[in-house]
DNA sequence: TATTTAATTGACCAGTGTTCAATTAATGAG
DNA sequence: CTCATTAATTGAACACTGGTCAATTAAATA
């Protein structure tokens, strides 16, 4: 109808991502589009292209968040003074697996997407998360490790929620089936 | 221009199955689309639907061939006389390394993708496909496996596959890395 | 030869991401 | 207070996508 609302009702990259988030958590990536975000936000679609450039940003913007909870799961884990190092190396990638399953959607787009427009707008995030993950593996090993060894536990990590993620089960049902994988690849360090 | 062309035109399931191959296997699934391969064939798209219901039933055409191809890849390294067990074991690990890399596309369809359509084709062979593979790994363990053991190995595997699927790497290019990965996931074995 | 059947076409539908001229509210200058 | 400028929004349009289907025509059958 009418260009321009009023002030009041005018759209911000902050309420643009909430909403787009909270569409894509739960109804996940293939179902997202930019046309029924916008009739979530009830304004037309070409607005939401005045704040971002396209899909690509706009899902830039949401999963940035991510990476920093993940650092932050990493973060908990090490400054959690009741544990040994060998039971923060085991819940570094217990919690990992666990962020994988609990947001799978965004783990999709940190992760696994192909889009090419989308691992431009990405490039150093997930490599930095990867060398926070690596540094904390590192530190707790009982033994030095190779980049190698580091870098295989990662891909056996990986693959686990990678796989979970596909078949779309929830943390809950894969508990103990986690707990047996990690100790499975720790088994791989001695 | 005009209805059904002549007979030695027309088009059969094989065909299109041949040529649909080629294109998303050299361009890719993002990029495959039922017009581009109607343009390959000089059909209209219409005439696909005649011979696959949809697109996903023509990708279930496609990736049978590879599952097949699979079970060769490990029937073949079962049958090698001149290697160990413990050789063979790790050239399974290895060689499932070498066909996901060296099929990308395929293993996207096979393994990866989370189209709810494909998925409703695909059903059983993923499973049967992991069966024979974790058969495989069963007889050839110098000591009884658990199941969970099994499946750890293959989701090392697959999360090697997968991460370098998605940044489209080649085979030659990881290969001293999935050496190296697969002892790694050997090594938790002992 | 006439009729039925099989295969193909292309218009059409609903959907996608993206662009952009037109429009209008808010803002700042005189 | 008025008027030009700027910022934000709309919705039509474009080029795609997968999929459907009535109309058409070649082949096969009676």
């Amino acid at each position: 109808m009418s260009p321009r609302k009023p002030a009041q009702d005018e759209l911000t990259k902050e309420a643009i991502i909430h909403v787009a988030r909270e569409l894509f958590v739960t109804s996940g990536y293939p179902s997202f589009s930019m046309r029924k975000l916008a009739k979530e936000l009830r304004c037309s679609h070409g607005a939401i292209y005045y704040h971002f450039k396209n899909k690509a940003e706009l899902f830039y913007g949401i999963v940035t968040q991510d990476f920093l909870t993940l650092d932050q799961v990493l973060e908990e884990v090490l400054s959690t003074p009741t544990n040994s190092n060998e039971e923060k190396l085991y819940l570094i990638l217990y919690e990992y697996i666990r962020f994988g399953l609990t947001h799978q959607p965004q783990y999709e787009v940190m992760f696994l997407i192909k889009d090419e427009e989308i691992k431009g707008y990405l490039l150093e995030a997930p490599n930095k998360s990867y060398l926070h993950f690596a540094n904390a593996i590192a530190s707790l090993a009982s033994k030095p490790l190779s980049p190698k060894e580091i870098w295989s536990l990662f891909i056996g990590i990986h693959g686990f929620v990678t796989h979970y993620c596909r078949t779309e089960t929830t943390f809950e049902d894969v508990k103990p089936l986690a707990k047996s994988h990690v100790e499975f690849l720790l088994k791989a360090l001695q």
